[in-house]
RNA sequence: GGCCCUAUAGUUCAAGGGAUAGAACGAAAGUUUCCUAAACUUUAAAUACAGGUUCGAGUCCUGUUGGGGCUACCA
């Protein structure tokens, strides 16, 4: 970090309330100016740690070269200048080679008083960009499971914070609709199903469509077998196991048309998008848009075409294109095959390329798992080749596996966890903890059931959304479940706590007011936090991070705990003192709100 | 083999090249004078290894070792 008003200088005009370090960024900016005549400053400002008196740190050591001192003597030189000739820095002490400003306490309730003023505090202006999002991508093979839910949540997340940047977000799915796979379950229905349907089974159309798709997968275990006791090798076998080719002949009947064929497909597939849309909406995701890959597995032909002529991709002998990438460290690439069928990275090069020309927006983000690294590289470069100056603003937002205790997710060998089995688990815990506890028995059932599933559901959500998306996670279904410490749960109830609060203060008539009083130690701490709000919202953007929301807002939750155990409100004798702190209170709720809801989280009111 | 990611308390996670590496869970000990004890306070406990760059390295570079992923005419 050479510069630091450099790095943060795109934000100037994005925050509607001032941005507390970019104004101290500035004022040192001049002082530096004018006293050691440099025009470019190499700044370093840090947020004063706690056991240091103060607000903002000066890194003073890159300036000492600048000033040929020490840096305790370039410190104190850069504090007096300041404390001087800025009414906002109050006061300053050099400790080492950091420099620690103090700014006024009527500096920091004029901030509070800005953040209450304001009605969308967290929200940058309209950038004027638009954004796309794909996330989700399911195959409607088999129901989703915990890897999707991580998708899922990421996704949702990312396209919130994307929007409380300023940004228009377009969120799409792209549903994975056609293929061998489908196939493998179509034809295991025909063969074992007995016309088996979600309504005659009760059955989740997802789930029952994933069951033909292990019962296929059994049967042809069983066929490979068969035909390797005959004595042919594995390989062969595993090509000419008689289901497998059936299913191939169907997925070709398919692509041709066939009436039969076709009708099944459409409405195995409709069981199972009624399916995911049970788990989306519980998940509580949604999309703007929902492609099909049955209607876009076409698109990239025309494309490669175009390359071919460029001579961009060459062709092989047995008439398949490939692009070659061994100039560039990667290996050649296939885009299509020698009986002229694409494969997914055309299809995904066709999907790019469409939906560009389809929005002409300045971004498209893709979640999806890290797996696929190597596949977006590609996808890239190839589209640079093309000549596409847009290939720059895709950006694959790779996340990590989400590992069992007991090791990797394997479907075959059924340690999967099932996303709706994980969701009614996540909600039966949160209600048992909660009638363990005697809490809600004054609310109607319906009341406390919307509750279970609001503080089970912020438990997944958050548990899964606080960890850094490019890192493997485990997943301990048991452990996770954990309503203390830094989980969803423990940042819902401080919201319902300070509602409750906020109730009790209404019942004695007390308003709240910002600008009442000055504002003590502890009260500076709070706005401080909450001011650095804004930031967040424009880092977590800028990274795709939801991990920096979850951590800023458990930060601020625990902070109130203590602050409430150490302060007193409603016993607050003070008129002017407890309304002020009861505003401080109100905006610290809102915070709370709007940080967990760009998580996907919602807090309760009580709980 | 090649390419990519990753390694921090017993465990799960933090740490914009900067100060004494922070939390949470678990462990040990305590706290019911404002809200709802799902809280609060205190204690013990960590940068895989070896070099290098720098005034300063968990962070950047190189190597070693461990973990994961990709390297399909699957998607």
């Amino acid at each position: 970090m050479a510069n630091f008003a450099a790095s943060w200088v795109k934000y100037i005009n994005l925050f509607d309330i001032m941005n507390v370090e970019l104004y101290v960024a500035q004022k040192v900016e001049d002082c530096i100016k004018i006293l050691y005549g440099s025009e470019s400053v190499p700044m370093q400002l840090q947020k004063t740690r706690k056991e240091f008196e103060g607000d903002i740190t000066l890194v003073v050591f890159p300036l000492a070269k600048l000033s040929g001192k020490s840096p305790e003597q370039t410190g104190a030189d850069v504090g007096e200048w300041l404390t001087a000739n800025v009414p906002q820095v109050e006061a300053f002490n050099v400790v080492k080679g950091f420099l620690n400003i103090k700014l006024s306490k009527d500096f920091w309730r004029e901030q509070l008083l800005q953040i209450a003023d304001s009605a969308s505090f967290g929200y940058l202006p309209a950038s004027g960009k638009t954004v796309m999002v794909e996330y989700s991508s399911p195959n409607t093979n088999k129901p989703l499971h915990l890897g999707h839910i991580r998708n899922n949540l990421l996704g949702h997340s990312v396209a919130k914070i994307l929007a409380a940047n300023g940004h228009q977000v377009i969120k799409v799915n792209l549903v994975n609709d056609r293929g061998i796979h489908i196939c493998k379950s179509m034809l295991a229905w025909q063969k074992f199903g007995n016309g088996e349907t979600p309504q005659s089974s009760g059955k989740k159309g997802d789930h029952l469509v994933g069951e033909y798709y292990v019962r296929f997968d059994k049967e042809y275990k069983r066929q490979v077998s068969a035909l390797m006791h005959t004595g042919i090798p594995e390989d062969e076998a595993k090509k000419k196991a008689p289901i497998l080719q059936e299913a191939q002949n169907m997925l070709l009947a398919w692509e041709q048309g066939n009436d039969e064929i076709f009708d099944l497909w459409e409405s195995m597939n409709s069981w199972v998008y009624e399916g995911f849309d049970a788990t989306y909406k519980k998940l509580g995701v949604s999309f703007d848009k929902t492609y099909y890959e049955s209607r876009t597995y076409l698109l990239g032909k025309e494309l490669v075409k175009e390359g071919l002529k460029k001579g961009i991709f060459f062709k092989r002998e047995d008439g398949s294109v490939w692009c070659d990438l061994t100039p560039d460290g990667l290996d050649q690439k296939l885009l299509l095959r020698s009986d002229g069928t694409s494969v997914y990275m055309t299809q995904d090069l066709g999907t790019a390329r469409h939906r560009f020309s389809e929005y002409n927006f300045s971004e498209l983000v893709y979640v999806v798992g890290n797996e696929q690294n190597y596949h977006f590289q590609v996808l890239k470069l190839i589209l640079k080749k093309l000549g596409y100056a847009w290939s720059d603003s895709i950006y694959h937002l790779s996340y990590g596996m989400v590992e069992l205790p007991e090791g990797k997710m394997k479907s075959r060998e059924g340690t999967v966890v099932d996303a709706d089995d994980l969701i009614d688990a996540m909600v039966a815990t949160a209600r048992e903890t909660s009638l363990e506890l005697g809490k809600l028995s004054d609310i109607p059932q319906e009341e406390q059931q919307r509750l279970f599933h609001i503080v089970g559901l912020g438990a997944l959500k958050y548990f899964i959304l606080k960890v850094d998306p490019k890192k493997t996670m485990l997943f301990d279904p048991k452990e996770s479940i954990d309503f203390n410490g830094n989980t969803g749960p423990f940042i819902q109830y401080t919201f319902a706590r300070i509602c409750s609060v906020l109730r009790k203060a209404q019942e004695q008539q007390v308003e709240a007011n910002a600008g009442a009083a000055a504002l003590g130690e502890r009260e500076v701490e709070l706005v401080k936090n909450m001011a650095d709000f804004p930031q967040v919202v424009a880092q977590a953007g800028a990274e795709y991070s939801p991990a920096l929301i979850a951590n800023y807002t458990f930060d601020l939750a625990k902070e109130f705990n203590q602050y409430y155990h150490d302060v007193s409100i409603l016993k607050e004798e003070n008129v002017a003192v407890k309304q002020q702190r009861l505003a401080l209170l109100q905006q610290l709720g809102k915070a709370l709100k709007t940080a967990m809801d760009l998580l996907g989280i919602e807090l309760p009111e009580r709980m």
